[in-house]
RNA sequence: GGCGCCGUAGCCAAGUGGUAAGGCAGAGGUCUGCAAAACCUCGAUUCGUCGGUUCGAUUCCGACCGGCGCCUCCA
């Protein structure tokens, strides 16, 4: 599993269409830019899918002993950042704050792994504008009619190479945008947007050489990636760029000719995409109104490793259907990990040594290595980890143990653990209400002790209040059943000096 | 219309030119005071349909049916 790089991992590469092995400019170092969210809303959980094969693509490949330097961007200039901060009466990054904050924490609940950084566009537009300058400079950009820059792709031969633009045509009565007359070429596209009263209004808008406006959509991909790579690693050329299918074209191709045109360098070596998350077989999207967000999960009390487990359960280039079955046995699966994992740290701390659960571990992280290795094959990685929780399980059901657990321990958290992340959540107890709790049960008692028991009756109520008319009901039920009343019934908010007097340290079980 | 993807057991989902991983659900069993957990056993003679290539196809090719995505600011 430590495998030495360069490791034999090989990706499906969009620019060829075939799965290559990963060739990075200079091993150890893999250079990684992921598109990331635009912050004009939450983002949902398709958005998150994207996020989370990105995550387990970056934490394969530190484990194969790459030194990843991971550069995601935010955007929070567009047309949707905009709007939205229009609708909101707000200035652009005053509505767009919040919802970075959120996706942080949306990113932590998922238990994705941060990247090293993290790119706001409106924090580079020295780099946007430098970028246009330049491409202007060299010839493939120029400023159109209506006082916007646009990139000229007659300039650019291999112009629509990633998405094969070449064997398309266009659709017959397909939309034409209203700059339409302002560019040289119908599918020239911008690079900077004048500005415009709506821009104004929300503060979206920068000076530049080339006219006051604000960057393209493509823009800020190129400038901060060239720019992060430039200074961690003096190269201009990525050896991964990862997205959403949607991206290929335009954004993809876009940043491509933008920054291929300025630097005359290859932008990217690898170009991957991962497929969508679907509701019912549609594409889940904020436009079909068919979409949940990471917090919808979390306050539904989700544990992230299911998800995490749903969508490893399925290839990245596939799509996903989400479904509450689909996440139900998601969260059954996780549950068995959890059982098993907490058996095994039990046997794990007295059983050293080898032994049939030593070599099950070693093919656990070879069959492991072997399906990430071969296009980041996460199915059938799980598979293995499934396969050997029912062969470990069956040899801890053993009178004669052999030993070993320890390995194991070890293996199985490698890979459930560190690697997909997917053991469920130890559930922290509630602070608040535990705290809630001992302080009524406080107070009763020292009433009761004071001989204040009116005082003692009503803290006790607050404890009860939900419950009691059931405790009533039950033994109306009872005797409607004309079943004979227990000697003793005991609430268990009665009993509780006795229970914490009991409680035995580490004691697990259910009630 | 162009480009691309998909159709595998009740649900989800890997995979391969040589006879179908794994998960969840279900049934039976072992263990257990009863349960729970765990383990064992059982399920697609079959991989949308129809043809073709082949000694052999779910896997390659073609047609068709069904679903989906992109085609200028969608992860």
């Amino acid at each position: 599993m430590t495998a030495p790089a360069p490791s034999k991992l090989s990706l499906f590469n969009t620019l060829t269409r075939r799965v290559e092995p990963l060739a990075p400019l200079a091993p150890p170092r893999v250079t990684l830019y992921t598109c990331g969210p635009t912050v004009w809303n939450y983002a949902h959980i398709g958005n998150f899918r994207t996020f989370l094969f990105e995550d387990l693509l970056r934490r394969w490949l530190e484990r194969s002993g790459y030194d990843v330097f991971h550069i995601m961007n935010l955007t929070d200039v567009d047309d949707r950042t905009i709007k939205a901060a229009r609708q909101a009466g707000k200035q652009l990054t005053d509505h767009t704050a919040p919802f970075t904050k959120a996706f942080f924490e949306d990113r932590d609940y998922l238990r994705i792994k941060p990247a090293h950084v993290y790119t706001p566009a409106t924090e580079y537009m020295p780099q946007m504008i430098a970028l246009v300058s330049k491409l202007i400079e060299r010839g493939v950009a120029y400023k159109g009619e209506d006082g916007s820059v646009y990139f000229a792709i007659n300039k650019f031969p291999t112009y629509g190479r990633l998405s094969q633009l070449d064997k398309r045509e266009i659709k017959v009565g397909a939309r034409v945008a209203s700059d339409e007359y302002a560019k040289g070429d119908p599918s020239d596209f911008a690079l900077w947007k004048k500005a415009d009263a709506e821009a104004e209004a929300v503060g979206a808008v920068w000076d530049a050489p080339f006219g006051r406006g604000r960057p393209g959509w493509h823009l800020e991909c190129s400038a901060m990636s060239l720019d992060e790579i430039r200074k961690c690693c003096g190269v201009q050329t990525l050896d991964i760029h990862a997205g959403g299918i949607d991206l290929i074209f335009p954004h993809h191709e876009n940043e491509i000719a933008q920054s291929e045109g300025a630097t005359g360098q290859q932008f990217s070596r690898h170009w991957v995409h991962g497929e969508f998350l679907n509701v019912r077989g549609t594409k889940m999207s904020k436009r079909h109104g068919n979409f949940l967000t990471a917090r919808d999960l979390r306050e539904q009390g989700v544990d992230a490793a299911a998800v995490r487990l749903l969508f490893f359960q399925t290839h990245y280039r596939q799509p996903v259907d989400f479904t509450d079955d689909a996440l139900e046995a998601a969260k059954e699966g996780v549950r068995r990990l959890g059982e098993f994992h907490a058996r095994l740290t039990e046997n794990g701390k007295r059983e050293t040594g080898n032994g049939p659960l030593g070599e099950l571990s070693r093919k656990l992280e070879n069959d492991t290595a072997a399906a990430l290795n071969d296009d980041l094959n996460a199915p059938r990685a799980v598979a293995a980890l499934f396969d050997f929780v029912r062969a470990a399980n069956r040899e801890l059901d053993r009178p004669q143990r052999t030993g070993g657990a320890a390995a194991a321990l070890g293996a199985f958290e490698r890979v459930a653990g560190a690697l997909f992340d997917i053991l469920p959540t130890e559930r922290a107890a509630d602070p608040a209400l535990e705290r809630w709790v001992a302080e009524r049960i406080a107070a009763r008692a020292q009433a009761r002790k004071s001989k204040d028991f009116k005082a003692a009756r009503q803290a006790g109520k607050q404890l009860t209040d939900h419950t009691a008319p059931f405790t009533k009901a039950f033994f109306e039920d009872r005797d409607y059943l004309r079943i004979k009343p227990a000697h003793v019934y005991t609430p268990a908010t009665e009993y509780m000096p006795q229970m914490i007097a009991r409680r035995a340290p580490g004691a697990r079980g259910r009630d």
